[in-house]
DNA sequence: TTGTAAGCGTTATCAT
DNA sequence: ATGATAACGCTTACAA
């Protein structure tokens, strides 16, 4: 009802205030300062509910992320803040740690109206049968990847992200140049399709370099510091120690470290590691650490604005321009690697 | 008009399916069947925007806070999406630090019916003029602060956190015990109240102590990593240099700890270090950190409680209940501590 | 430049 | 147990 008070008072009618907040300028600049008195004089604000309402539109924007406090996601979430604002959307944040969601719930939210689109940045269950039943007849929901490689089902949404796979060749590589042969690696969940295409970038580094990959060197870290320690603890139990660890990620790196050190063996003396993501506790541990550095802001600007553009855009075809934007990724040389020991 | 069709395909009224979708026992089991049937027929998914508009809500709570990323955050949000997901709210997540954001920001977003509440997790700057005019005559916004102090425009809002002025006294407390005579302080920024608390803990105990805290022995931190850095190298230059430093957070303390090392020196044989909040990072450390730990998770849990009975409730009176709930804090020793040198 | 009025999809009131 | 219908606050043709 509050328009039309302000209508009321301000002696004009509720289509004209509508205009001086719309379109200022459609307004006469008399009427407008009547207007603009009667929103001050009643203390006026818009309520978005109905307008949203009225025009079909949340301005609203899922991001659905494997944890929130992932020091990691900081820069992505920076970057995508900073195209939302500019926008006008709000960001609204669900994690797939604390509560287990499934695409579905997604793009339900989507169908729904709770969300006007979906910026996807962490591994999720794929989709249910119904959900299969109802893409016939729905249109794909606005949806974006950021950072992870994509399953089959999600191969028709763009995404953004870096080459994992070359990434983490490059990272092997660069032990096997420090004279490494027995190369050991971390890898994250089994259903994180992103640790499992540095994995893959891991194996094929080592195959070109003709490096056996023992059984029992390519261990489960479940993306977190503690099973890290796990992992690295059987790794060092290992009959053929590797004299190098490659960590999927910067946080079980930091596990990773920590265990070796406990072990009492010298990191990187006696093993060398190597993370991935750059997060900024890599610089200032104990040593530093050798980790390969993805242009994090960049990232989450991209997909946010990707995905403006898919909600603009009406639902995207499936032949939409379909391939993902890959990003540079960089290695960071600092102490945690050195020659292979002897 | 969704719903208009799937009581047409049903052979009902809209009332009806709004009935069956709201309270299915009120629908006869024939008629239920019946509606189900349309609804999957036509794939309908009600639409939360106009379900919102019209119950004037909109089932969504902001939460501001310093930086996504935080790992100390981690579990606070986690605890707050428990409590979301049971109560039917979306998490609208704004942090502080990418864009300078304000009170009535927030306030507004209340107002304008972007948001049913607002959970305060960080300093923020105080209501502007215009806002203290207006909250003359508009209620308070539903708002529950968690984790910080307040200032005193806001001390009518109900809080959880834990007592930081205790907390950080039993700290420093602690390296009194162990023989520490010259203990420096890293803060935080100037317009953290949480900090600030910090300090406030850190001098009551130096003066029970009848020690003296040296100028230049107080020194922000920035609350980040570098600013940490920096205000360490200050504190190993220092003619008095402390042989035990207070870090306002865990975050800083990572940086001090390096610096501390980079400078040649040993923690804690040199100078002993302890932090605040018990972030994951910090038993992994080198050495491992000596910290105060907060019950993360509850806090969250608790004040996202509150904040939905500010909400159900109705615009919180200034004189309901507004006393702090105080959460227990815990000092957790480990290896970053010792005894005074000599 | 401004006003009139229809309509967005739901829920809720009041009958039946 | 169900139906008819007003109302929520706003935007937008269309008319004036």
């Amino acid at each position: 009802m509050s328009i039309k008070k302000v209508a009321r008072i301000a002696g004009v009618s509720t289509a004209t205030v509508s205009r001086y907040l719309n379109s200022p300028e459609q307004v006469k600049e008399n009427t407008r300062s009547k207007v603009q008195s009667a929103i001050d004089e009643v203390g006026y604000a818009p309520n978005a509910l109905a307008r949203n309402f009225r025009r079909g539109k949340t301005s609203l924007v899922v991001v659905v992320l494997p944890q929130v406090g992932d020091p990691f996601l900081d820069n992505v979430m920076r970057g995508i803040w900073r195209v939302a604002d500019e926008q006008g959307y709000s960001i609204l944040i669900r994690d797939t740690q604390s509560n287990s969601h499934d695409f579905d719930e997604f793009t339900e939210m989507v169908f729904s109206k709770q969300a006007d689109g979906i910026l996807l940045l962490a591994s999720i269950s794929p989709f249910s049968e119904p959900e299969a039943k109802r893409s016939r007849e729905k249109a794909h929901p606005p949806l974006v990847l950021g950072l992870e490689s994509v399953t089959t089902e999600l191969n028709h949404f763009p995404s953004v992200r870096v080459d994992n796979v070359a990434a983490a060749a490059d990272g092997t590589q660069y032990l096997i140049q420090l004279g490494h042969e027995r190369i050991g690696f971390i890898a994250g969940k089994p259903d994180s399709l992103l640790t499992h295409d540095r994995e893959k970038g891991y194996r094929k580094a080592m195959r070109k370099a003709k490096l056996k990959v023992e059984n029992g060197w390519v261990v489960e870290g479940e993306q977190t510091i503690d099973g890290a320690r796990r992992a690295t603890r059987r790794l060092l139990a290992h009959k053929q120690r590797p004299t190098a660890i490659f960590c999927a990620n910067d946080e079980m790196a930091l596990g990773t470290v920590h265990e070796i050190k406990n072990a009492g063996l010298r990191v990187p003396e006696d093993i060398s590691v190597v993370g991935f993501d750059d997060i900024r506790y890599a610089e200032v541990m104990d040593p530093p650490l050798t980790t390969i550095a993805q242009p994090a802001e960049e990232i989450g600007e991209r997909t946010m604005r990707r995905l403006v553009q898919a909600i603009d855009g009406g639902a995207l075809d499936k032949d939409t321009d379909t391939s993902p934007e890959i990003v540079p990724h960089k290695l960071i040389v600092r102490k945690s690697t050195g020659n292979a020991p002897r």
